[in-house]
DNA sequence: CGAACGCATCAACAAATCTTGATTATGGAG
DNA sequence: CTCCATAATCAAGATTTGTTGATGCGTTCG
């Protein structure tokens, strides 16, 4: 069995914080529906394009989304690995302690 | 089966706010192992009180932690069910969606 | 080539968030 | 009642985050 990874504190920061946004959650609610360009998601979404640029960054940083460039589009797409490891840490925080927790008291 | 409770954006907002913050996640680990007053974490994460009362609101308002009051102390516990809400947030993120989903186009 | 397009990036501002120290509220001890 | 302990709340300031409009970069098309 593999080692539990660390918490990395850092990283699940970031990875809540991307979370924390309702243009962010907007966001990843269309690209459920498969792949978008920008372009789609100003549309859908009604809002500046560079509102959205700066939204899909934060995205993209905590590794929620990849991007793909097509011609002079570029076209977005969830990221379930991502998905799947947040809400492993979710239910860390609620799973009792391990054992071997236990024993050290704690973090 | 339980119509799915629609999303409420903002909810979910401040639940992933609330995850989305390094002294908060330290709460919420010491707090796998069970109740905890306000004095035992100050300790164990050597911050000012007014600081971790604060947290502590912005963990309460999300639902996150119940609390009780014994004598002069407050005791803070883990709250189940509101992970359990995230947990299932998530997993709605990355879960293809409903054919009632694409038949509305989305959201 | 040059013009138009799609998008990222930047600067400036606004708003939300976090920290710190002081104050207040509540409960128990003497 | 007075004093001390525990924790919530508040005010002030620092920092972070989000928005907007302008600019720049790469790509396509004429």
């Amino acid at each position: 069995m593999a080692t539990r990874t660390r918490p990395d504190t850092e990283r699940t920061v970031r990875l809540f914080h991307a979370l924390s946004d309702g243009t962010r959650l907007s966001i990843l609610q269309r690209l459920r529906f498969g792949e978008r360009c920008v372009c789609d998601l100003t549309d859908a979404l009604d809002a500046a394009q560079s509102r959205l640029s700066f939204h899909l960054k934060v995205l993209k940083d905590a590794g929620l989304v990849s991007d793909r460039r097509d011609g002079r589009w570029m076209y977005y797409t969830l990221n379930p690995e991502t998905l799947g490891e947040a809400a492993e840490l979710i239910e860390t925080l609620s799973s009792a302690p391990s054992a071997a927790e236990r024993k050290t008291g704690c973090c």
